[in-house]
RNA sequence: GCUCGAGUGGUGGAAUUGGUAGACACGUUGGACUUAAAAUCCAAUGGACAUUAGUCCGUACGGGUUCAAGUCCCGUCUCGAGUACCA
């Protein structure tokens, strides 16, 4: 039977089998399992591990995991001690919310999304090493995720040393000189304090003073709060001023928080991005985020105040044309300096504009509003008055939420000066500023400015900033937009964090006792006292004598204490997952220490961009703090990354098929238009039809014939939709429409009235190209997902084609980076390839495996060799759509050939495994070899194969090619330009004309002849 | 507004240092095989004129450099991504 079994595989190219097989037998062999230690070279292949949705994994999904596979494969036959981990990121929002509607527990369906997601993963052929396999949300895992954030507790910055401390040698610095000399990055406002202080100060006191130098640290914070989803978000998590997820509004309000001191990492998070081979735009977005800006901040002192105003500012050079001065509307001097007379006025301002939402101040940026305060500040060299105004253009979140206004400079200071009727002193020689604000700062020199007379930017930048310092009013100063990163989240499905407070402070459990589970929950909603989640739990509080989580009945405050409420974010177990990979089933380290000098750090990162300020900022981070620690080798996790494009839905016209919505309700009522027809039914639908049926059964009005044709074409996907369902009171939801003919219209809003529906088919029909009746081109689509509908899901494609067909078809699609529209017809372009690859192999009688053992043709050789040139170059320039054309170039030209030889095809198999795993190793297994083919060396290109006596050239005349000229390779220059001229298409060219000039490029790239 | 990226056939896309523009694939058209369909194979396929060679036009648009430009330079337009009162 087994005999039989396999001359069936043999026979044709049964990918359902093959696959199974295959997948079976790696799994079973643990062909993919990586060794912490081995006399190869090592290499770490990681893509950014999946959140596991509910609605499983669609075809966008795997393109960047079909990159890294075809890498990490080919690494494996290049030699290497491949590590090609997968895992699941698996806390997060819709699971909870999930739980919210329906009380299932979070955990449950997340185990649920898993299974579908690995079952989808597994029929796609990945090389992961599941023994590796993490979950963010598994508590083996959390507790180093937990230990990690109290190491972070545990430390502060020392600016001196440029890196992270343990606290203890804070404390040290504290009782020897107190903190006069302590040069750290730590909060704004703190209290000096000498060494009899601070051993004079109570233990809380300590503990308060310490939480302001930690790294992460408890402070209030003005956070944003969506009220809809009840927690913070950070803001990276908004977009366009509401939730990423679900779109609710978003306030800000005053929370305490945890936070992390990212800032303190500000600058070596810059500088290192010049040490990684990242995209330049994920360079360029991380750059802006940090926002460094290098200036000044200089401090005015308030008139008739004890009070003094510091600004930051790039333009130091510019202090001379201040005419005003602009503080934030929150800014805290604003109440103390205002004067009765303006009172009302100000007041009024500020309640305005704490009314309008953060998302109006940011949609409108072009009113011009503010208030003078009636109080003046004194210029630190004239020493002349300066009004103080309070306008909301200056934020207060960034810099000291005050500006020195420089009218003649900056086009906000200018309008703001001209709508209040404030003068604009000129302060630029030779520059009108009549019009408008002056910023070409480069290309003037500084006038009206007492000693900055004269003087080029540069110039007066550092004198400026050097007179400032002289009078104690200002120093150079590098800002940075960067904010500290909020870290708590007051959800249910996190890492809970491992603390419980006494007296108000903080505690971190002991690490033997982590980790710190989540606790069970009848709710997963906040409490009604507006307490996270995990106030509803009531086993939850530490007890400090037994060291566990005991019933919150128990809380007395000498031994059994409250645990903290909130959870960690999102980002929290993504930071660490890279490094937990080296060592996962390690329970008394986050990894050893010989896992991690083994594997070092990430060669190769794969994900998507939309990581770029989020997730692949704050790994960053962490990674550095634990290179600060000593626990990691690298202060980069990965050295090369790529972002691989979106795969976007398409439009359903690729398939040239007619598009018709139709309500009416008798054949009466049908109107077949020119170019579209309509369907009669009962009921609304949309029906798609091909032309040949629409010609074949829709003018002979055979309606079942089209109903069952598009029922057996669109198997695998909805087809007939009946809309009828959804409609309500004139609405019809167009969701199921979206999805079937997978197109995303109008803004994606959910919902759309029957006279929107109406207006959007006349707008889509405008935009459908009808050519001759041939072709209908649809129009550009969006990102999968699910809230679009238009999501197509592998697993139909895996069933009709397989998996190496997907593979391959993905990679072919077009340039690894680029966003590129979803379409399924191309697919049969690589099934057939694949079909074709198979038939070189089995040229037997009926489809039977035969190679022959002869020495292949010349040409044959020549083919095998430039395929193994083109595919190894393409796949280290992660070119792999032009290897997929090299391939199948390769499989024509064979074809072609008739080559059958065993010396050509046994190298082909290996040079194709990287693509199409499965059938790669069938061939292998075939051709007589034991075991997978995926650690078999890769084929070695030998440039003999290629050499050549003789090329085309291509002759053109005035640059334009006209002939092609065979000549050989050894001729001198001379002798190809007497070969050409001789030739009688030349003469022909020519007409008798001499020529000026005959160019000659060597080794047959091209003869131009001038004339 | 600012920053970055991109515009090539009916479609996705090739052309890696300036050297045959449109590889490869889809789609379309015609043909072979078949009762038929599917599958497979063969041929054609940027446009226009000529249908035997051949000629002209073509890489968003307008200029320029060069023997030679999709590629380099200057200007313009369009689209996409990110960011947004950041002082």
């Amino acid at each position: 039977m087994a005999n039989i079994e396999k001359k069936d595989i043999s026979m044709h190219y049964d990918f359902k089998e093959i696959e199974k097989n295959w997948q079976d037998f790696w799994a079973k062999n643990q062909t993919f399992k990586a060794e912490n230690n081995s006399d190869k070279p090592k290499y770490y292949v990681l893509d950014m591990f999946p959140y596991p949705s509910g609605a499983g994994l669609h075809v966008g999904h795997p393109l960047g995991y079909i990159a890294s596979d075809i890498y990490a494969r080919y690494k494996r036959h290049k030699g290497f001690n491949v590590l090609h981990p997968q895992g699941y990121d698996s806390f997060g929002l819709p699971a909870e919310q999930y739980a919210i509607q329906t009380g299932q527990h979070p955990a449950v369906t997340t185990a649920a999304n898993i299974k579908t997601y690995r079952r989808q993963l597994d029929q796609l052929g990945f090389s992961f090493d599941w023994s590796r396999e993490v979950r963010t949300s598994s508590p083996e895992y959390y507790k180093w995720t937990q230990w990690i954030f109290i190491q972070i507790f545990n430390s502060w910055y020392n600016k001196d040393t440029d890196k992270a401390e343990d606290v203890e040698t804070l404390i040290a610095k504290f009782s020897a000189d107190g903190n006069a000399n302590v040069n750290a990055v730590c909060d704004d406002d703190i209290e000096s304090f000498s060494a009899a202080d601070w051993k004079a100060f109570s233990d809380v006191k300590k503990q308060e003073i310490l939480l302001q130098y930690r790294l992460t640290y408890l402070a209030d914070t003005e956070v944003n709060w969506c009220p809809a989803l009840g927690t913070v978000l950070a803001n990276d998590e908004i977009v366009n001023g509401v939730s990423e997820r679900g779109g609710h509004p978003v306030i800000r309000k005053k929370m305490t928080q945890w936070s992390m001191r990212i800032s303190a990492y500000a600058q070596r998070l810059l500088d290192g991005l010049n040490t990684v081979d990242w995209p330049q735009p994920l360079k360029d977005s991380q750059t802006n985020w940090i926002g460094r800006s290098q200036g000044a901040s200089v401090v005015f002192n308030v008139k008739d105040h004890d009070e003094k105003i510091e600004v930051f500012t790039i333009r130091p050079d510019t202090i001379f044309g201040v005419s005003f001065m602009t503080l934030a509307p929150e800014h805290e001097l604003v109440s103390k300096i205002t004067t009765e007379a303006q009172k009302a006025e100000v007041e009024a301002y500020i309640e305005a504009t704490a009314k309008r939402s953060e998302r109006d101040r940011m949609a409108d940026v072009k009113t011009i509003s503010g208030a003078f305060t009636g109080a003046y500040a004194e210029h630190p060299f004239t020493k002349e008055p300066i009004p103080i105004w309070i306008g909301d253009y200056v934020l207060a979140g960034y810099g000291t939420g005050a500006v020195m206004s420089v009218p003649c400079g900056d086009q906000r200071d200018y309008d703001f000066a001209k709508h209040f009727n404030i003068p604009i002193p000129n302060i630029f020689e030779g520059v009108d500023i009549s019009e408008e604000a002056y910023a070409d700062k480069d290309k003037t020199v500084i006038a009206n400015s007492d000693f900055l007379n004269g003087l080029p930017y540069k110039k007066a930048m550092k004198l400026a900033i050097y007179e400032l310092e002289k009078l104690g009013q200002g120093e150079g100063k590098i800002n940075y937009r960067l904010r500290d990163a909020v870290f708590s989240r007051q959800r249910y499905w996190g890492e809970p964090f491992p603390v419980y407070y006494v007296d108000g402070m903080p505690q971190m459990i002991e690490k033997e006792f982590l980790p710190i589970a989540l606790p069970e929950v009848e709710k997963y909603l906040p409490t009604e006292t507006g307490e996270p989640p995990l106030g509803n739990a009531e086993v939850w509080a530490w007890d400090t004598v037994t060291n566990t989580v005991v019933n919150n009945s128990e809380i007395n405050n000498t031994t059994v204490f409250p645990l903290e409420l909130n959870t960690m974010p999102g980002w929290a177990g993504s930071s660490q997952y890279f490094n937990r990979y080296m060592d996962p089933h390690n329970e008394n380290e986050i990894f050893s220490k010989e896992a991690i000098d083994y594997w070092q750090d990430v060669d190769l990162y794969i994900g998507g961009s939309e990581h770029a300020t989020g997730h692949l900022l704050y790994s960053r981070f962490w990674q550095k703090f634990m290179f600060d620690k000593g626990l990691v080798p690298k202060d980069e996790f990965a050295k090369k990354l790529i972002n691989q494009g979106m795969i976007t839905g398409t439009s359903a016209f690729v398939y040239g098929f007619w598009v018709a919505f139709s309500h009416f309700n008798s054949l009466e009522d049908l109107k077949v238009e020119d170019k579209t027809m309509a369907y009669p039914v009962e009921r609304p639908f949309l029906l798609l039809v091909s032309k040949s049926v629409y010609e074949n059964c829709v003018k002979s009005e055979d309606f079942t014939e089209i109903e069952d044709w598009v029922e057996k074409k669109f198997s695998g996907y909805s087809n007939i939709i009946d809309i009828d369902k959804s409609v309500s009171q004139n609405t019809y939801d167009i969701r199921p429409i979206v999805q079937h003919v997978n197109v995303s219209l109008v803004n994606s809003s959910d919902e759309l009235n029957f006279e929107d529906f109406l207006k959007w088919r006349q707008e889509y029909s405008n935009s459908v190209l009808f050519q001759e009746g041939k072709y209908i081109v649809g129009r550009e689509v969006e990102k999968m997902s699910k809230s679009k509908y238009n999501v197509v899901n592998p697993d139909a494609i895996c069933e009709e084609y397989g998996a190496d067909s997907l593979r391959l078809y993905e990679m072919f699609l077009g340039p690894l980076e680029q966003s590129k529209p979803w379409n399924t017809a191309g697919i049969t372009g690589a099934h057939g390839f694949l079909k074709k690859l198979w038939r070189l192999y089995h040229l037997g009688a009926e489809g039977a495996f035969a190679v022959s053992e002869d020495e292949p043709s010349k040409d044959s050789f020549k083919t095998l060799h430039k395929t193994i040139k083109k595919v190894e170059e393409d796949i280290e320039n992660f070119s792999f759509n032009t290897s997929v054309s090299t391939f199948m170039i390769a499989v024509n030209e064979l074809g072609a050939q008739k080559c059958n030889s065993r010396n050509v095809l046994e190298p082909l198999a290996i040079l194709v495994s990287p693509y199409a795993p499965h059938i790669a190793e069938e061939l292998w297994k075939q051709l007589g070899h034991e075991g997978s083919i995926s650690t078999v060396d890769f084929p070695k290109f030998e440039e003999k194969y290629l050499v050549e006596s003789s090329k085309e050239y291509p002759v053109s005349f005035n640059g334009k090619m006209r002939f092609k000229l065979e000549l050989p390779l050894d001729l001198s220059k001379d002798e190809i330009e007497a070969a050409v001229m001789a030739h009688e298409k030349t003469a022909q060219q020519l007409q008798g004309r001499t020529p000026k000039k005959v160019i000659v490029v060597p080794a047959g790239k091209i003869i131009n002849i001038v004339g």
